[in-house]
DNA sequence: ACATTAAGTGATT
DNA sequence: AATCACTTAATGT
């Protein structure tokens, strides 16, 4: 339980106070994810509201059918917008969750979250500031859809990841790439070909290394 | 050696 | 930009 009050601590020190830290640290259950993970699956209930210590989630909305489509990533510090609608009301969730890379996070129960809305201001102000963060997120996801060129969208998509996952070079596929965009395989492979041409990457098998910002 | 999976390519819509 | 059909290359058993 120390650890997890340091890890808080490094963290959040700025963003709340110190009985709130504490009793985060008290009611809070610690998860550890591997990459790869899924955290929660399209129709699941929520179990709490989960804080990101360490690590990177990608939210993830899925059609009715197999084609899926990345809507942003958590990073640390990050809470996700879709589970405090959902645990306040407790429906189901309408997206899936899969861990980026190895991750660690707080599961907050309902009522803890509930009670801290009026208990501590600083609190209050986290969910209010999450849910405008994520709501530009998904305009922004929304417009890459609706006016980006697909090569336009594959440079940011490999810009996000790269920030995300704090490096240049990353293990990938066309295949999965081609699902977080909502496209083909081929197209991926084409398009990663020219980019490849300009100079902006480079490809390996399972692997991509991106060669500007 | 064989099967499986990832990636490249031309042609067609 | 999507889909098909096919090839090539790398990897696992």
């Amino acid at each position: 339980m120390a650890e997890i009050r340091e890890v808080l601590e490094e963290h959040f020190r700025y963003l709340f106070e110190a009985p709130l830290l504490d009793e985060i640290a008290r009611v809070g259950e610690v998860r550890r994810v591997a990459a790869g993970d899924i955290l929660i699956d399209i129709g699941a209930e929520f179990q709490g509201m989960p804080l990101l210590l360490e690590g990177a989630i990608k939210i993830i909305k899925e059609d009715d059918s197999q084609s899926e489509l990345l809507l942003y990533y958590l990073e640390s510090g990050d809470t996700c917008a879709m589970s405090l609608s959902c645990c306040l009301s407790s429906k189901r969730s309408k997206i899936r969750a899969v861990a980026e890379e190895d991750s660690l996070l707080v599961m907050l129960p309902v009522a803890s979250m509930d009670a801290w809305m009026s208990q501590y201001r600083s609190w209050k102000a986290y969910v209010f500031d999450a849910m405008q963060v994520r709501m530009d997120e998904l305009l922004e996801a929304i417009d890459m859809l609706a006016f980006m060129q697909l090569d336009e969208r594959m440079l940011k998509y490999l810009r996000d990841k790269a920030k995300v996952l704090g490096r240049m070079k990353f293990r990938s596929t066309h295949r999965e790439i081609a699902a977080d965009l909502n496209t083909s395989r081929v197209v991926v492979s084409r398009v990663l070909k020219q980019m490849e041409n300009k100079g902006l990457v480079k490809i390996g098998r399972n692997e991509l290394e991106l060669l500007s910002l």
